[in-house]
DNA sequence: CGCTCCCGTGATAGCGCTCCCATTACACTC
DNA sequence: GAGTGTAATGGGAGCGCTATCACGGGAGCG
């Protein structure tokens, strides 16, 4: 029974269980840890796998389980831009390691197009994927929604937003954040607090605006538009809205950027107008990139939890995989980190 | 025939080819792309898919080809700072591009330790994925050459440390590199010019110190080992071995950092040494981060061609899927961008 | 007109695995 | 000693697909 095979084809069950002396069908149970097994087969077929340098094939027991065992990592962001981000390549590396001590796959796919997209949907919906780790900086969550519709589970980055509470997603304090850095601002003795808000068809641009408000409020402030300056998360919209800050309000003296690339924009705006920071004008950044300790002066700024994210997105996602219903919002802390920059 | 499945279960080829009124052979056939297949066969087969959203079970194609249609993206990398740089994540957005063009998956696996490494091995044996692109920064291939022994195709990123001519790879010219930085440093009018060097266990350490000894001999100069330092790719690395360099040859006007983080330490030394760059020193860096944008002066450094490494390690590990045997060793030009700090 | 040839097609045998069900062996109870 | 229960095992069907082979029928040939 335990006939040579044709040349160079790995060994398979059946090759296994004649060298433990059992059938396949209790190899197979040994192998997937069944219960049920007596400590002597367990034994012999656990060798004769080692011996054989056995691998599962997992084409065939997906098909018969009807499991991928696979997770889709999935872009679905136009923007270039994010791959220039250390942030992605940190979640992507912290929700794989979750994935991996699982057992599970991670398939890395991106969606540029709604062509692409589109094709996913209907990729998914063969049964190829057990989930969906989502990316969009938009929170754009059609392609969630569909998902969800077609019964494969995804958890979110970043909140939703159209606020559909069905949809599952972890994302950064932002709100908080913003608060946090425009209180600092505030404690270290600015009067006149601006901020430079990011893009507000991205939720972290909408709610790191909103903590700058809620900040200004919380010390009895009045809310003023002519503080808050549109910019689009670039170092050069930064500089742009910084500049139109200062012209306006000459007096300023402290601003909350939504971003570090726009933080450093609005420093060399600030510089270039004759004024010192922190003196003159204090900065708080977003993100805590790396460039924001080579700044000089060092910039304050919020650093998110990237790593944390990307395990709690993993995390969340298996056991909606294994059938849980994990709560569907989560929102994780971040973190001031003060430097020379305030 | 074309009766009705258990619920919710995708459509299968059957149902397809019942709907088409055809075989499953011909069915089959049609959406595989095969030949021999009358017009009208055809139609009414892509029409039948078309109207019950199939999608072909993976599991049950691979379980028959014995093909995975699957591609690793292997890191075999225990650093954390890998995980933090821009470049990986670009050089894994364009090796997907390629591979997804294809019609492949893209499984993005890390393999921080020796174990996991071993366990890869085992899963690639079992024939779970039909080609690797590798990355390690040290160039360590006895991991290829396990890989390629099982017959699984690799393609490394880097130049193999071992220098084994049968392992393909893709590299960036990292002596040319080092040699055309060097040069301009001379030609700029540097007269002693010094280089911090990369770690000495990653070729690309080794290459780029060996461009900036062919640049000197090739101006004539003699090599010395007091103007070479060891760095170690990070800021205070780079900022120490300037401070040693100074104070070692206080009359240094030129220096080629091996990396631009490396560069950036070298030029807050120089500045503490109370010297100006780049009137004083001029500094040369390596990568072309977003950094190298922002600092004062801004700098002048060696872009990799990222996304064509990406690229280009795809298309030569399909070739290899397919079959073809590619030149193994493939080197991309780099390009320097002069900015303010020569 | 009979022959070969070949194109398009359908029937069918698995790919390697899991799962359901039947069967065995061996206590244990009354 | 006959009946009942339980734990361990084996037999076999079948997941959805591709690949091989055999077959029917029309064109081309002598």
């Amino acid at each position: 029974m335990a006939q040579d095979r044709s040349p160079d084809r790995p060994p398979t069950l059946e090759v296994v269980a004649a060298r433990a002396g059992v059938s396949r069908a209790t190899a197979s149970r040994v192998l997937r840890g069944a219960t049920n097994v007596s400590e002597d087969a367990r034994e012999a077929v656990l060798q004769a796998a080692r011996e054989t340098a056995y691998a599962p094939n997992h084409a065939a027991r997906s098909l018969v389980t009807r499991r991928s065992d696979a997770i889709a990592f999935l872009v679905a962001e136009t923007e270039d831009r994010l791959f220039t981000e250390p942030y992605f390549f940190a979640l992507l590396h912290a929700a794989h390691a979750q994935i991996a001590a699982a057992g599970l796959q991670l398939l890395f796919i991106t969606v540029p197009t709604a062509a692409e997209a589109a094709h996913f949907e209907h990729y998914a919906a063969g049964g190829h994927v057990d989930g969906v780790l989502l990316l969009s900086l938009h929170g754009d969550d059609r392609l969630q929604q569909s998902l969800e519709r077609l019964g494969v589970p995804t958890v979110l980055n970043g909140r939703p937003l159209s606020g559909d509470p069905s949809l599952c997603y972890v994302d950064s304090d932002n709100i908080a954040g913003g608060r946090a850095a425009t209180e600092l601002l505030i404690q270290r003795g600015a009067k006149r607090v601006a901020t430079i808000a990011g893009r507000q068809d991205m939720c972290a641009g909408q709610d790191r605006l909103a903590g700058y408000q809620l900040a200004l409020q919380g010390f009895g402030r009045r809310l003023s538009q002519r503080l808050i300056a549109a910019g689009d998360f670039t170092v050069e919209g930064g500089h742009r809205a910084m500049r139109r800050l200062l012209a306006a309000n000459p007096d300023i003296d402290g601003v909350f950027a939504a971003s570090d690339l726009m933080a450093i924009g609005a420093m060399r705006a600030i510089e270039q107008s004759g004024r010192r920071v922190p003196e003159d004008v204090a900065v708080v950044g977003f993100d805590d990139l790396r460039e924001a300790e080579l700044t000089v002066p060092q910039l304050t700024t919020v650093r998110q939890p990237v790593a944390d994210l990307g395990r709690t997105m993993a995390q969340l996602l298996l056991q909606r995989v294994a059938g849980d219903d994990p709560p569907h919002a989560t929102v994780l802390p971040v973190e001031v980190v003060k430097r020379d920059s305030t």
